[in-house]
RNA sequence: GGGGAUGUAGCUCAGUUGGGAGAGCGCGGCGUUCGCAACGCCGAGGUCGAGGGUUCGAAUCCCUUCAUCUCCA
């Protein structure tokens, strides 16, 4: 069986029991802040276990694409290191929301492993929570289970909890023995043992508890069911070899580095890690960037950027110096195609990313073998065969250079490397780096709503006012029953036309008026859990809880964020088709004035292109199509090729938004019913928001029209200014300005030619101090350039001797003095010039033989050169 | 979110208590050569990332800001 007929087989069986098949959900978590990849099955779940959410079913079954990497659960450093440890793999599982419970769950799980996928059942073993005494006796009476091979373990193992509160409960996991040749040899080795003799193939978690503060267990109203089964693991079983590594998921992705680096499995251990590990991360890499994240220096970009710089040094240990992780991810697209077709689509842009990464890294590393170099260089001239440890952290910490690496280099050179002293820079650093983290908290009168199951109904797509009920009213985050005139609170009503900012598009202004209210909402919002919350202030009169209200939306406000809606899907569309499949949306904003979007690429978009792209959705908008809006289950609309997008979370009911065959997405916003209405559409600024995304800003309709005028005058008023015709302008600038140029720097070298002259070598100033020749003069330049051009040209006709000059501008004193050569050794110049401009109220200093100064008394000029003089003169 | 580093010629970089903006490569011209490579000579190319401040004077010191790199959370 093969690893992807495994996969299927299971969501199958579950399937075949009334449980739904729900995809995968993004790597990255939709509503979790805390939570930094997706990293089991339950994740997508969380909220229909708490309550939060209702779903179209009770009984669900998933293949989830998870990363352990970063954060709590961190094996990224195991990886390549043992047999089953991964930064990317996926679990399957089945749950339950309130439906069966633990005899089914057990009822499901043996019947699969043994029927279904022919485990031998005489090798099963199953451990449960210590006093779970319902759990032992169906796995003993109902299955059959012996006694022996039922171990009970304590909460450490078989416990499960959520978080510090709310559901949680015994879990019981199945284990097999595959033997003594796997086992590590030790008489206590049993099942829990490190060694790869037992090994854990599936947890069931049976959610019976609400633990509440007080660290009491209340049972559920509802039990639920969890539970996860490792795929690699399962498949590495069913094909009976030795590790994950070696199943036919990954083991060609090991080939590709074989092919590679001419090196072969099993040659040597460090090779077999090497492999390993690339195999592992170019699994992480491919599917991270298949879900939107780019490297980057936070967050979850910067888990990315680890884990495949992590790659490229271990390739580097079995010769692959040049870039090759993407030759590896592009094996990866091919093995996971049936499962996930999306990443085979935007395999063009993964493997530019990852090269893109690669060759970064090189840079760095080169950089950093530079500075390392010199510092090793330093630390030989100095005789010393340690390497401090802040040396070391420097390099790690400012020019990201890996510490192994800097092992490597220092191994050849017989030093020693300070590892204490490294460790303790980072500690340092982590403690500095500690800080508090920022939660938005939802008012929990808000909170109680969406536990009860009590959702707002959105009435806007076809409706702009309605009558509805006030459920909640917030005031200064609390709930209260009423409020007043000049308040600012937030409503939210039972139904309502107000779009509650989402998916990038804004949220609706308008009113709320009743019998004795006036309220104008300035801002609608859309809570995580989709509650519907209206913002604003109270014009007159008064609002209560339960009174029946007209809300009316802002229509025109609205008609221009529909029309730039609508403008976003056709721009989408327009640059997947001229910039290529690639592209994908990575946010975007729709106001009633602008539209903002935010795409995957990895170049600038040169003028041109851009030119192509505008004209493209203004050709869209001239053949006034209309914009069909069809709603359908969400697993139905995920077989359909409609566009959705990675990070956004979709409900079980969506919409698919399309326009003729060209654009089809999944959006739950506000559209204009044909194309026409948007009028024109004008892009005004393309830039980068970070490394391969670009943003495109536009203008559409009015506003559209207003920008082209705008330009249109500044244009025109140049070009009456410079007295040319509009197309004229840009040549006759270029002309100018070169004019301008030549002109400043014949102006330079006249302005030299005069000073020269107002300098002319005069014999007669020259005054014989102690035999050395002294020049003191006031000459007329407004530059210290130019007055130590001159200083230069006295220079070299005194031969010998010392120079001042002085002059003023900018009501300023400038002084100079230089010294010849051959006297810098009894004459300072900067000494000189120091005490002499104390005279202009100044100071100064520079080289023996050059220096400058200056002060604020030019009046002073001709006293402080007379002072020269003197100064040469008590100088012996 | 908290640190560190970098930003100077087309490219790679130097610039030592604040006092003439430099090198190498590349580019252009001339010379040597049948021609190329190589060499020699000459030359062009700079708002020293941007904006403030301190100072007689800032690439250099201080503040702000932008961009890039990097570590930690």
């Amino acid at each position: 069986m093969t690893g992807n007929e495994i996969r299927r087989k299971f969501l199958d069986y579950f399937e075949k029991h009334n449980h739904q098949i729900v995809r995968s959900s993004s790597l990255v978590p939709s509503d979790d802040p805390t939570l930094l990849f997706v990293n089991a099955g339950m994740v997508q779940f969380k909220r229909a276990f708490l309550g939060e959410e209702k779903r179209g079913y009770v009984r669900a079954t998933t293949s989830q694409k998870c990363v352990r990497a970063g954060g709590k659960h961190n094996d990224l450093e195991n990886v390549g290191y043992t047999a089953r440890h991964h930064t990317f793999f996926e679990m399957l599982g089945n749950f339950s929301f309130g439906d069966y419970f633990k005899e089914k769950a057990i009822d499901f799980g043996w019947d699969l492993l043994i029927n279904g996928y022919r485990l031998p059942e005489d090798k099963l073993w199953v451990s449960i929570y210590l006093d779970d005494d319902e759990a032992h006796e169906l796995w003993h009476t109902n299955i059959g289970v012996p006694e022996n091979r039922i171990l009970r373990f304590g909460e450490e193992d078989n416990f499960w909890a959520m978080g510090d509160t709310g559901p949680c409960g015994p879990c019981s996991e199945i284990h097999i023995d595959r033997g003594e040749e796997f086992g590590c040899g030790k008489p206590d080795c049993k099942v829990g043992c490190d060694c790869d003799r037992f090994l854990e193939i599936w947890n069931l978690v049976f959610m019976q508890f609400d633990r509440d503060v007080s660290g009491k267990l209340p049972p559920l109203p509802k039990p639920s069911i969890d539970t996860g089964l490792g795929l690699e693991r399962l498949i590495s079983l069913i094909q009976n070899v030795p590790t994950n590594y070696d199943i036919d998921l990954i083991l060609p992705v090991m080939n590709k580095g074989e092919d590679l680096s001419e090196k072969l499995i099993g040659e040597s251990w460090e090779a077999d890690v090497a492999m390993k590990v690339i195999a592992d991360h170019s699994r992480a890499a491919a599917f991270l960037i298949g879900d939107g994240i780019l490297p980057s220096n936070e967050g979850r970009g910067y888990v990315l950027r680890r884990i495949m710089r992590r790659a490229i040094r271990y390739g580097r240990n079995i010769g692959l110096t040049r870039p090759f992780l993407h030759e590896t991810a592009r094996v990866v697209f091919d093995i996971m195609k049936p499962e996930y077709p999306d990443l085979l689509e935007a395999s063009a842009f993964i493997t530019n990313i990852i090269k893109n990464e690669e060759m970064r890294f090189s840079e760095t590393l080169d950089h950093g073998l530079k500075i390392l170099n010199d510092g090793l260089a330093d630390l030989k001239a100095k005789g010393q065969t340690r390497v401090p440890g802040d040396l070391i952290f420097k390099l790690y910490d400012t020019f990201g250079f890996p510490v192994d690496i800097v092992q490597d280099v220092v191994r050849d050179e017989d030093l020693l490397l300070d590892m204490e002293g490294f460790d303790k820079s980072m500690e340092e650093q982590r403690e500095r780096s500690k800080s508090i983290a920022t939660f938005t908290t939802i008012s929990d009168a808000y909170k109680n709503l969406s536990a009860r199951g009590i959702m707002p109904e959105f009435v806007g797509y076809d409706k702009f006012s309605c009558e509805s009920k006030v459920l909640v009213l917030v005031e200064n985050g609390q709930e209260t029953q009423e409020a007043a005139g000049g308040q600012a609170v937030e409503v939210v009503a039972e139904a309502t036309p107000f779009y509650g900012e989402a998916g990038g598009q804004v949220g609706d202004t308008g009113k709320i008026s009743g019998d004795d209210l006036d309220m104008e909402v300035s801002d609608t919002i859309k809570d995580p859990t989709g509650l519907i919350i209206h913002k604003g202030k109270i014009i007159s009169g008064q609002i209560e809880k339960g009174e029946t209200v007209t809300l009316t939306v802002d229509k025109s406000q609205r008609d221009a964020t529909e029309c730039n809606h609508t403008a976003t899907h056709i721009l989408h569309f327009a640059l997947r088709s001229i910039l290529g499949d690639h592209v994908k949306q990575a946010g975007s904003l729709v106001a009633p004035d602008r539209l903002r979007f935010d795409f995957t690429h990895f170049s600038q978009t040169d003028p041109e292109t851009l030119d192509r792209i505008e004209t493209l959705v203004n050709q869209k908008i001239r053949e006034n199509i209309s914009v069909r809006i069809i709603e359908m289950d969400a697993e139905e609309a995920f077989k359909t090729d409609a566009t959705a997008l990675f990070e956004e979370k979709y409900g079980d009911r969506v919409r698919i938004v399309s326009m003729n065959d060209f654009s089809k997405e999944l959006c739950g916003g506000t559209h204009t019913d044909v194309t026409g209405n948007i009028g024109f559409f004008k892009i005004t600024g393309e830039l980068s928001v970070a490394s391969g995304v670009r943003r495109i800003e536009a203008l559409t309709g009015a506003a559209a029209v207003e920008y082209i005028q705008k330009d249109s005058k500044i244009i025109h008023d140049s070009a009456r200014l410079l007295k040319e015709s509009p197309e004229a302008v840009p040549g006759r600038i270029k002309k100018i300005l070169s004019v301008q140029k030549s002109l400043e720097k014949e102006v330079e070298q006249l302005k030299a030619r005069i000073a020269m002259r107002s300098a002319d070598w005069a014999e007669e100033d020259i005054k014989s101090i102690n035999d050395i020749k002294v020049l003191a003069k006031k000459v007329t330049v407004d530059k210290p350039a130019e007055l130590r051009d001159m200083a230069d040209r006295f220079k070299e006709k005194i031969k010998s001797g010392i120079v001042a000059l002085g002059s003023s501008a900018d009501s300023k004193a400038l002084l100079i003095v230089v010294v010849t050569k051959d006297l810098t050794d009894r004459f300072h110049a900067g000494k000189i010039v120091k005490e002499v401009a104390s005279v202009v109220g100044g100071s100064g200093g520079g080289r023996p033989d050059m220096a400058q100064a200056g002060g604020t008394k030019p009046e002073n000029l001709d006293q402080a050169l007379e002072k020269v003089y003197e100064v040469v003169g008590t100088i012996r």
